[in-house]
Order: C-alpha cells, then structure tokens, then sequence
DNA sequence: CCTTGCGTTTCATTGTATGAAACGTTACGT
DNA sequence: ACGTAACGTTTCATACAATGAAACGCAAGG
C-alpha cells in the first residue's frame, strides 16, 4: 500500500494538457488565453508550450485569427505507429506462422495509389521460387491483395473502372472479372486471384484493419493448380487461425473473414 | 534579416521528439535507452517523460518486457478533432446556411450503433438552437440519415438485414425498401425517406466524409407532399452549394453528391 | 480617439529539469 | 550455478531553464 511517486515533468505534464485541449478545441481552433484556461496552465507558459508545439508541427495557428489548432503531427502520431515500415515489422511474426502453416509463399503490402505496393514476404522452408519482390508494385485491379483492399474499402462498382486504366497488357482485366472478385471478397472477406498476374499462378489475400479502415493486405501465392475452391476456404481459415493472435493491438482481420472460418 | 528567436520548451520539445519516437516504434514498442537514443535525450530524461505520458495515457508500458508503446490518448487526438461535441459547433454554421437556403428543417447527426444519435438541429425561421430532439436515436433503416451512412461506409447489401431488426412497429421497413434507398444512396450521394418515420414528414440526408470514412450526416427534413423528385434533386444541389465552403479543412461531401451537382 | 482584447515579449526569481552514477532485477550465456 | 549484461528505476547536487506578473504593440470596435 506504500505510495509510489511517479516521476512527472511539470512542463510536459501542462503541454499535454494543453495538447488535449487543443484536441478538444477541434477544427476552428481556441484563441490562447481560452486554451491556457482550460489546461489550467498560466498565459504565457501555454504561449510557449504552443509554440513548441508549432515548432515540432503539434499545432497551427491560423494566421487570421491567431487561434491555435491541432498541427498535422498531431494527426500523424496514430498513423505512424501503423505506417508501412512498422506495418512490415509487427506483421511479419504474422507472416512467417501464416506460410509455415500453409507451406506457401505470403505477401504483405498496402494501396498506393492504382498499385499495390508489397512491403514484405515470407517463403516457406522448401520454396520453389515464384516471382516475387519486397518493393515492387503491381496492379490494384490484377491481384488479390488489391481486391481485398477494394472490397474492404468498400469502394463502389462505379469506381472499380478508375482502376482498370494504365494496366500493362500482360496483365489486363476485364471489368466484369474485377466487379466478380472485389463481389466475392465482400461476401467471404478474401479475394482470389488465377493466373491473372503470372500464368499457372494464383493468389488469394485479405484487408488488415485497424478500425474500419483497411490499413494494409496480405496475400498466400500458389501454384494455380493447387489453388481450388476447397483450398481457398481452406486457406482462408488458416489466416484467422494463423494471423489473428499474431495481430498487433488494434488491427483486425476483415469480420466477413472471421464469420466466414 | 534579424533573427526571430522562436521561444520554445526545453523540456516540451524533448517530450515531443520522444512522442515521435514512440509513434516511429510501431505496435511493439521500444526500450526506454533507444527511445532516448533515438530522440537524442538523456535516458533519465526520457524516462520521466515517458513517465508523465503514462500518467496521461500518451504511452503504455509491456508490463512483460517494459517496452513503451503509444498510448490510446495520443490516438484519439487526431479523432477528438473531429469527435461528436466538436463536430456540432463546427457544423453549426453549415446546417443554419443550409435552413436558410432551403427554409426547412436540417440535422446534424452520427451512427451509433444500429441508431442515428441525432447532435444538432436547426429551424428555418429562428436561429435558435432546439434541443429537443437533440440526443434522441432514432434507428439507421428508417432514416434518410442512416441510409446515406450505410452507404457511404460501403455497407453490402448482405449486411443490411441486421439493421431491420429491433425496429418499433411504427416504423417497420422492408428489406426491398432499404436496398433501394441504399442503393440510391450509393449512386446519387443522397438517401431518402419518405413518410416512414412520421406520417406526411420526409428527410434527404447525405453523408459527411474525412478522408474515405463517413463521420456524420445531415439531412433535411420537409413535409412530404413537398419531397418529388424535382425538390429532392434541388435540394442535393443545395446541400453542395451551400454546406461545401463552410465544411472545415479535411471533412467533405460524398464524391457522388458532388458529381451530381 | 479611447477602450478592449488579443498574441507576444520582457525579466528577475525560484523551482525544477537535468545527467551521471548507482541500484535492484531479470534474463541470458557460460 | 555462476557471472554478466541489459534493462528500468532511483538518487542527488547543481545549474539552468521554466515560470508568472506585468508591460508591450497591435488590431478591431464603439
């Protein structure tokens, strides 16, 4: 029952404060003194503690008004922790149980742009070399990975189109084909993919979300021959039972993945 | 050419350089020495930074291996922003341009659940702000509101069944009814609902974007005889017109309400 | 023109943030 | 089992930097 000090630094102890209030304060902002009132700090150590803030991008002050706002850093914090280069390292445990599990070649990689951009891979033990490389891009619409992103996003079919354009001939997709795959993988929570990238390949990924916002994708490649129906289901089951203890706090498998095991 | 000496914190700005590094160290955390390292502050120093984040929950602790992680507070301050409280005073001056441009009724509301929870309101002829029916949920397969949520997030239409169950008697809505209005939703931006809340009352209500997630609704509320489909297509245009240039800095209309207008 | 309210600056004083070193554990390699 | 390394934590004297009251300059409004 012994009372433990913790250590505190009164100065950042009234910066975060006054950090929440400036979160509180919202899109139009708060003048200083109103800011300081309500971090119950004095005038000019919030005039100060905010422009620290503006120095590191924790806050902007509208140039008008003089108001003070919650600066894009602040905004970032949340975004870093699952940004692609931490992304790559805290799913990669994920990755290596997942290809152990289904003796096959596993991809992580996130939307950028009209491409999926890949940010790591897993070979299992005894690999025959598929194509594959950490880095390179490739079609939204072609792969798995990517219409498991656009299904998850639930982007409409309306727009599915937009991701048709600019695709390399080897690679080129009917409309009909992509509404089919990105329709699946909204009803089972994963996409397939059967030669449509590399011949006698196939793939099939799933959305990873933090939220309800789909962060990143995953993908299992395998010889198309292989990749049947029963396989499919098979291997979707084997993400949710690989993957999700593996998951960082926050991130999910899509929830039809989940219903769907 | 004069030097402009920016005041600034010590003790602040080392804080939040250890922030950045905390958010840079992804889901699995880091150990307090290269935390300190790497935002190039002494180890005692970064500790009782740390420490104070604890205390205000900008950083958790691995109980098992002591790593520092980011705490849920630095996560929800991008959110705050932008939380139900502050969007009501944001939105606030939207919805009154939009009763005055309309002369009708207008709503400011969120999803919660399978209900809309209804933030603000605001009437043609006074200015004032009636909190009557503010706080009231009313459920998401009856409202204009609901629908335009349900298919701004992308909602499948396999989904929507689960928010038909639950409703009161007086307004049971069909499976058809709500896939059509869905699907309208989809296409056009807007969703409507025609006498199926109260008798002789209809509302159109659009969704409001951050990025490519839907955070609100609004809609406009009129006597249903008024409600054809000529005033519901003017009315879109006016929620564009008049909503856009005084929606803050990183919410937005649907795209598809924009491309109607 | 005066007043009010704002962000900003000044300045002396004190308090407090600081870093080096020591401490107590834990986990590991031998 | 032992020694060792690495970790988070605590201590402590010192100096520096954070502090608050008040003053400043500026803009807007009556």
């Amino acid at each position: 029952m012994s009372e433990r000090p913790v250590p505190r630094v009164e100065a950042v102890d009234r910066a975060l404060q006054l950090l929440v209030a400036l979160a509180d304060a919202g899109p139009d902002g708060l003048p200083l003194a109103e800011l300081a009132g309500r971090a119950g700090v004095n005038k000019s150590t919030a005039y100060r503690a905010l422009s620290t803030f503006r120095l590191r991008g924790f806050a902007t002050q509208d140039t008008a008004s003089g108001h003070y706002r919650l600066g894009p850093a602040a905004f970032e914090l949340g975004d870093r922790t699952f940004g692609p280069q931490n992304l790559a390292q805290a799913l990669h445990p994920a990755l290596v149980a997942l290809s152990q599990a289904t003796a096959e070649l596993v991809h992580l990689g996130i939307m950028a742009g009209q491409y999926v951009l890949y940010l790591d891979k897993v070979e299992p033990e005894r690999a025959i070399r598929v194509w594959s490389a950490v880095g390179q891009q490739v079609p939204v619409a072609s792969t798995a990975m990517g219409r498991a992103l656009l299904a998850a996003r639930e982007v409409p079919d309306q727009q599915l189109g937009s991701y048709l354009r600019h695709l390399p001939a080897a690679t080129a997709v009917a409309a009909d084909r992509l509404r089919e795959t990105v329709a699946h993988a909204r009803r089972h929570g994963y996409a397939v993919e059967i030669g449509e990238n590399e011949p006698d390949v196939a793939c099939i990924g799933t959305a990873i979300m933090r939220g309800n916002t789909a962060i990143a994708a995953l993908s299992i490649t395998a010889l198309a021959e292989r990749m049947t129906e029963a396989r499919q289901a098979e291997l979707s089951r084997l993400i949710v039972r690989e993957v999700t203890p593996l998951l960082p706090d926050g991130l999910a498998l899509p929830a039809t993945l989940i219903d769907g095991a």
